[in-house]
RNA sequence: UGACCUGUGAUGUAAUGGUAGCAUUCAAGACUUUGACUCUUGGUGUAAAGGUUCAAAUCCUUUCAGGUCAU
């Protein structure tokens, strides 16, 4: 009988998922991963962890499953809260559930369950894997989830084939609904649960006050600039080679602090993020104000108003070699090498019209129709049809 | 300190003497396992004091504040 290894979250996804195993016939055992524990900066009620915790018990009880606690919070501060802190530090926006998922779930918890004699690690994660043999070799594929509403395939998008050759995800072909029917079936006391939002293991924060216990506050002034600024309006210039094309494709616009005028202060450039549209506090604009660029290095903010200012969008973006992650290794790029792909620069985007391009220092990603909100740090993921081929970090 | 103009929520602006409205900001909720976006709902105002009038943001007087012109 083959072993497996749940994490059960305290959610209904998990509790199905282990559920669901079971009834498969394997040898399941529930995990709980405890990643946080400073109350301090989550907004919900006490606790939450300690509810959840205790949700899985009960749970892993009603289906006769052993269960364990682990506590990984010392790794996840190392590796998740650490690189939010650096990467909002330089200006960026991290994703830190994607890599809680490569670092904390697929990587620190699966060695755990591997040490358990586990064969399997499983999640509630709506996707699919599905395992292929090219070339005499196992591929695993990794799909999206059958529910479109709730796909998680981009939280994923950095697994490796080695985390997938693990890996269960025993809820992907089921719809959101189903889960909940089967859970209420089963008498599962996560049933009728709240769906967890938020940083996964923190919780919803107030995300200010959380950067603040390391980034210190700083005034500095916001800027608005006229969607009539001169630089949005200047042509395209004819390219030599398709190289610098693609070079100014994905080029941001700079912006000097002359080029609109003050329109209020902010408290550090640090703490927002592209697109962004609450919380700059100015008003007196017809259309609301939406960041369209910070600067960490001058502590500026720009702006523009309304959704649709020309600052917002771009075409394509860049992606540096070592930050290229290919699921599917086999279909990775050669330098001078192009495909189209369907992609999604954020969870639950629906997906674009994309072509990849490899260069020798790195990747570009042209899409078919300008992005709006294209911002550095986060995860751009690419798929062919339902299956997530790979994913980079926007740069 | 001679003459003129303007004062409406946090901000920008509407209202022939007749229910102070709109947008933004802000707040709450919904949505959402990042950060965002989006959606719904909600809150605050006529610079101050007098006067005319059935009725004043609106007309008159004074005060205060800001701005403009000034041989």
């Amino acid at each position: 009988m083959k072993r497996v290894v749940v994490g059960l979250s305290g959610g209904v996804d998990s509790s199905v998922a282990a559920y669901l195993l079971k009834e498969q016939g394997y040898d399941v055992i529930g995990l709980f991963m405890k990643n946080w524990h400073d109350d301090t900066v989550t907004i919900s009620d006490e606790c939450p962890w300690l509810d959840d915790s205790n949700d899985a018990l009960l749970v892993a009880e009603k289906l006769g499953i052993p269960f364990q606690t682990v506590d990984l919070s010392e790794e996840y501060k190392e590796r998740i809260v650490d690189y939010m802190f650096n990467e909002y530090e330089r200006g960026r926006t991290p994703n830190p559930d994607v890599l809680c998922n490569r670092e904390i779930k697929f990587d620190v918890f699966m060695k755990i369950a591997l040490s358990l004699g586990a064969d399997y690690v499983a999640t509630g994660h709506y996707c699919r894997k599905e395992t292929i043999h090219k070339e005499g070799k196992e591929v695993h594929r990794l799909l999206a989830g059958k529910d479109p509403n709730k796909d998680q395939s981009y939280f994923l998008c950095q697994l490796s084939q080695e985390q997938l050759a693990k890996t269960l995800f025993p809820v992907g072909e089921l719809l959101k609904p189903e889960v909940r029917e089967i859970a209420a079936n089963q008498d599962l006391i996560t049933a009728d649960k709240k769906d967890s939002q938020g940083l996964c293991f923190i919780g919803k924060v107030r995300l200010p006050e959380f950067l603040q216990q390391k980034l210190q506050p700083k005034q500095g002034k916001i800027i608005e600039i006229l969607s009539s600024e001169e630089k949005y309006h200047q042509l395209v210039p004819d390219f030599d080679s398709k190289k610098e094309k693609l070079e100014f494709l994905s080029s941001k616009y700079k912006y000097d602090i002359n080029d609109g005028k003050v329109v209020g202060q902010h408290q550090g450039a640090h703490y927002y993020t592209k697109g962004q549209r609450k919380g700059l506090a100015v008003g007196g604009t017809p259309e609301p104000l939406f960041v369209i660029e910070t600067d960490v290095d001058a502590n500026v903010i720009y702006t523009g108003q309304g959704k649709n200012h020309p600052g917002l969008y771009r075409k394509a973006l860049f992606i540096t070699n070592d930050e290229v992650h290919w699921v599917r290794e086999d279909l990775r790029l050669q330098v001078d090498q192009e495909i189209e792909v369907m992609a999604r620069i954020r969870y639950r985007q629906p997906l674009e019209k994309a072509t990849l391009y490899q260069v020798d220092s790195g990747m570009y990603v042209v899409f078919e129709n300008n992005q709006s909100a294209i911002t550095e740090g986060q995860f751009v993921a690419w798929y062919l049809d339902s299956e997530l081929v790979g994913s980079g970090v926007i740069s």
